[in-house]
DNA sequence: TCAACTAATGCAAAAACAGCATTACTGATG
DNA sequence: CATCAGTAATGCTGTTTTTGCATTAGTTGA
């Protein structure tokens, strides 16, 4: 059995046509037909329902179907990370990172990463999902930066720092004179609390925790565009105190008690030097 | 690339050696020499470091050696499966079961599979650990009964019964007559509260609930064992009422406030029509 | 230096595969 | 009812791939 016999397979059961498929996957139709009669053969089992005229799965290809085309994937993500590891120093390894990093944490570490190992090429993501432990699993990420410590005995954390969440506030608002008092007629610029991410949830205890009901006028996960509006004084919002080093005109940040902090997550037995190297560099700037 | 070709990469993988490997996948030294380096130049990965002499994995090898492992017996599976779809009602079923509902559901829900699908072959396994939701999505499991409501987007719940668990114990034991008091001074015989299991939580949120510390002398998962082993006087225990069905002597059955739940579980979205067809029969069961 | 080991390779036979042309059957059309 | 277009299977032939044998070439240890 062939893995290109099983990605012919997937494209007739999508297609239900021999001379459609044929051409899709550049052979003559009659080689198309013998090479699902192999598998077919080979298996032991009817994949696909054939009179001269009409081609349907079977229950047993409509299984397959669905099972191949995740293990297909799976399977060709396996390799382009082995390519990688095979690359050895010259691979690219991708990074993930919550927005709030952007303009503190993460170029700071970009530029360790440059000094100690020039010839790394990077793949930066911010996932909209946070789902870090399947990005990770499955081997879409390499590193995984998140605010909550990921509980899998498969992934190794570490905490790398906490840091205060701040109130965000334009300059010359009234809460940095007086005490902090009748926050409920303040208009928030905010993330979207119901999303499942460790800040939003943290986010939703900090309210509840002070009673407050906030008055959420725009929701933006994006923390550069928070920060614009509330520049321009349309509202306040909450943020780790890394959005400080933004340097966006016009912004005071109030701290709270309230703490966040950066775990960074990769896979246990990471084979990858280069991802090895990487998380040194990461435990190193931790120890300063 | 070539199913078969994995195989011969895993096993030289582990042998570390041509000619061993040859003689066990049953072709010659030299053409697994090439369907090596077939594999590797389709990859564009070195697998192995071999000089004239000793042959060794690189870390990518290594890699995919950890990673094919798994994918391959995933693959295995997903065909098993697929060929038991393809069989139809001639197929073996795969059924879990909790050790509780030996006595007394079981044999009943069997009856009627058999007066219903005469032909139709099972397999029935008690499993140890209690993962149902990785038994079912990896096809080693057909249908699981279970005693807590699986909760999985992959996986379809139906509640069947409930019964209350009950006091065993010996008979003429002075709980029968006289309220059921200093239960503290009992010897215990019953499964290790320390499991995972959902009875063994449900038992232990019972025990915490009416502030006793059992004095538990023996542990044993194996209800036939704690019957016998009641029915000889050597202590009392907390079972499901369904046990009383084992119709062992000198054993009294004292129901409790408490009532546990069994539920059938099933891979939603199910095309195999005998499996279909059992879960539609345990439906049929309830409405009675 | 020699013998034992072991992975790679040249070679010829065998097997598998590819595509062309054709067959065989189905449905639709007039 | 005859004809035609559509479609999957198949016979055939040339090409490519794979196989195993025998041999080579490098390594290790005595």
């Amino acid at each position: 059995m062939t893995i290109q016999q099983i990605r012919y397979f997937l494209v007739l059961a999508k297609e239900l046509h021999f001379w459609n498929t044929a051409e899709k996957v550049f052979i003559s139709q009659s080689s198309l037909s013998r090479q699902i009669q192999a598998l077919e053969d080979e298996l032991q089992i009817q994949l696909f329902e054939r009179d001269k005229r009409n081609v349907k799965l079977t229950n047993a290809g409509k299984f397959l179907q669905e099972q191949w085309i995740e293990k297909i994937n799976e399977f060709d993500q396996i390799i382009r990370q082995a390519k990688k590891i095979d690359d050895g120093k010259a691979g690219t390894i991708s990074i993930t990172y919550p927005g709030s990093i952007t303009y503190d944490f993460l170029p700071k570490f970009l530029e360790v990463l440059n000094n100690n190992i020039p010839e790394l090429k990077l793949e930066l993501t911010e996932p909209t999902d946070e789902n870090h432990e399947k990005l990770l699993l499955s081997f879409e990420t390499d590193i995984a930066f998140s605010r909550d410590k990921i509980k899998n005995a498969n992934i190794d954390s570490l905490k790398l720092y906490s840091e205060p969440i701040c109130l965000v506030v334009p300059k010359n608002h009234r809460f940095l004179k007086n005490n902090i008092a009748e926050i409920e007629n303040e208009k928030f610029i905010i993330s979207g609390l119901h999303q499942t991410t460790f800040f939003a949830s943290l986010l939703r205890t900090w309210f509840s925790k002070n009673r407050i009901e906030p008055k959420i006028i725009i929701e933006s996960d994006f923390g550069g565009m928070i920060l614009n509006l509330v520049s321009k004084g349309l509202g306040i919002s909450i943020l780790p105190l890394s959005f400080k080093s933004a340097l966006i005109e016009n912004i005071e940040f109030i701290e709270l008690e309230e703490t966040i902090d950066l775990y960074i997550n990769w896979r246990q037995n990471e084979l990858n030097n280069a991802i090895k190297k990487v998380i040194e560099l990461a435990e190193g700037i931790r120890e300063r």
